[in-house]
DNA sequence: TTGAAAGCGGTACCAT
DNA sequence: ATGGTACCGCTTTCAA
């Protein structure tokens, strides 16, 4: 490690103090233009570059935000984690704040948990995603000294964001759409109940049904967010006693191991069975019918994080939920309901 | 900001030096069992933590690595740098490193090389992923004074590293494999000229055809590494006067659009025509018929890369490049070859 | 407009 | 085994 030119060599270079140097180098408007101007020439000829290290034990703030990659296992999150984080890097860098990444594995086999970890290094922030609901430290988290935002969870706690999709919203968009297209027999795939969105989007399925006066307990089926689990759920579905000509499931990708099944099934989507998915991932495009999802927008979710602790940092009052609109993108997947000779063209609000 | 305490905080309050309270904290040996206990103690309970920015500056070492995200625009990589990142911070953080996460978007704006941004923060080393050949900071990169890995570009450079797949190797069992299966005129589909790779596959490609006499001009043909030039380029093929029965192409994504042209024109896949990609994202299971690819190890070539830089920190000699092998998964977008009588078995070495 | 000096919160060297 | 102290590189009063 070769020694690094520090502010006192510029400053003993050029017969002043180190005050005027880094104030120099700061642009402060005390310092005349022309040491200002010699200054810069002769830190770029030495090759200076400031220590941020420094500056922050000195100033006592970091200008960073900590971001926790948690459940990675869940494939699903693939895609979708990749552009929140592009967003948290895009949104943070363009405010000056440094993104910090962990991963679980490690930190908590260490014992230490993540708002220790954020403590150590004088975190500003932290934001989490894939936060499970049977994590051990969830606690922890709502004790956080600092604004914390978690994707799709909220949490009590003072400091405790959440930025996550309207879920209610999208799903109402996407019940009507089926409703209109004459069904009224429509099933439901959940998720696992490690997730707070798992309820969230059931009670918006619920909600809908129960103003249909069409909800039946024999309509909901349920599996873990895995393709897999989708594939089994169908199946059910398939010799279910009311058969349902629509499914609304809880994942894009229980969506497509549905659609596997009910091709292996014999039975053709979308004229003898209407699917509709959530999240838009690539594959949607790319299976035979294409799916028809509620898409979330995870760029904007993770801008909107650091936008959320920024916003703290600065003393401005944040919602602590923030629900960020769905778009339905209508593909192949939907049909009129075969069974209905009351297919309703255009209706209801 | 509240006031936080310090390690003079403990010293003072059990009457004893900064420096004991250090060292017992940092379980030094030269410190009597009790007292380590004593002062865990109280630390605990006054809540003190550590504050690793003191640390950093006094032991001019920063146990950061950098980690560029570049070039997001291309959706091939979504899921793929996604795993990247998970093994990169996951060797980091159980190696005691911490990762910081930067895009390029910002940081060009504001005339900040790469490098600077990372001595500014006294990094240890700097991870590249998506870099492109284009790229106004590459010689920038190449004069890095602190070890630095690129994945799929090699640079010049003494402290500049690459890890990638082994693309030939790879390549070759494919096309081994389509040989095998009676194709003969197999065609390939390029990438765009500003990533390194797109050279490496078409050499490994020409090199196989070459060694079997079978090379032709007229059996290449060009995208971008998205799906749309993928699309286009499969039209060609379907006009070309060679009449290939297989093409190698060069992502998933490029076959997953050629997939469709071929279907749009009414040719079958894969009984009249066979093709495989590279890379191996998910939507190869989801499409029909599933596609057969050669596989990367993302997770892996993020492990490595923080590896490599540890390694050179500790003075360990690393090669310039290392090129992690790849895995041919067949699944269903290959047949044999149609219009050959003299289908190969098993032949080759 | 510039400078001197006191830290920020640790660590490490040299004593004891 | 423990303490005194200088110092890492920078910022920030306060004084000149």
């Amino acid at each position: 490690m070769k020694k690094r030119v520090t502010i006192k060599d510029i400053a003993s270079k050029l017969n002043i103090s180190p005050t005027a140097v880094s104030r120099a180098l700061n642009d402060h408007s005390d310092i005349s233009e022309s040491l200002k101007k010699r200054v810069q020439e002769t830190a770029r000829d030495m090759g200076y570059t400031r220590n941020v290290i420094a500056k922050r034990l000195v100033t006592n703030n970091s200008n960073t935000i900590g971001c926790f990659m948690l459940g990675r296992q869940d494939i699903q999150e693939e895609t979708f984690g990749f552009h929140l984080i592009g967003g948290i890097i895009d949104e943070a860098n363009r405010n000056n704040y440094d993104i910090l990444l962990f991963t679980t594995s490690s930190s908590t086999e260490q014992g230490k948990d993540y708002i220790e970890m954020c403590l150590e290094r004088r975190v500003e922030g932290a934001i989490f995603m894939g936060l499970r609901l049977d994590d051990p430290y969830l606690d922890n988290i709502s004790q956080a000294p600092f604004p914390t935002v978690i994707f799709d969870t909220e949490l009590p706690g003072t400091n405790v964001y959440c930025v996550t999709s309207d879920n209610r919203t999208g799903i109402r968009r996407a019940m009507e759409y089926l409703w209109n297209l004459g069904h009224e027999r429509i099933a439901f795939i959940a998720g696992h109940a490690q997730a707070q969105v798992t309820k969230i989007r059931f009670d918006a399925y619920r909600e809908f049904m129960e103003g249909k006066h069409a909800f039946l307990e024999g309509l909901i089926f349920s599996g873990d967010y895995t393709r897999q689990s989708g594939y089994r759920a169908a199946q059910e579905i398939l010799v279910s006693k009311l058969k349902p000509s629509a499914v609304l499931v809880s994942s894009d990708l229980m969506a497509l191991g549905a659609i596997q099944a009910f091709k292996d099934a014999g039975l053709h989507v979308p004229s003898e069975m209407s699917i509709i998915g959530i999240d838009n991932i690539l594959a949607c495009e790319y299976i035979e019918p294409q799916l028809t999802t509620i898409a979330q927008n995870p760029f904007k979710m993770g801008e909107q994080a650091v936008k959320t602790i920024i916003s703290c940092l600065e003393h401005r009052k944040q919602p602590r939920r923030l629900a960020l609109e769905m778009e339905l993108i209508v593909r192949g997947s939907c049909g009129p309901n075969p069974y209905s000779h009351t297919q309703r063209t255009l209706a209801l609000p």
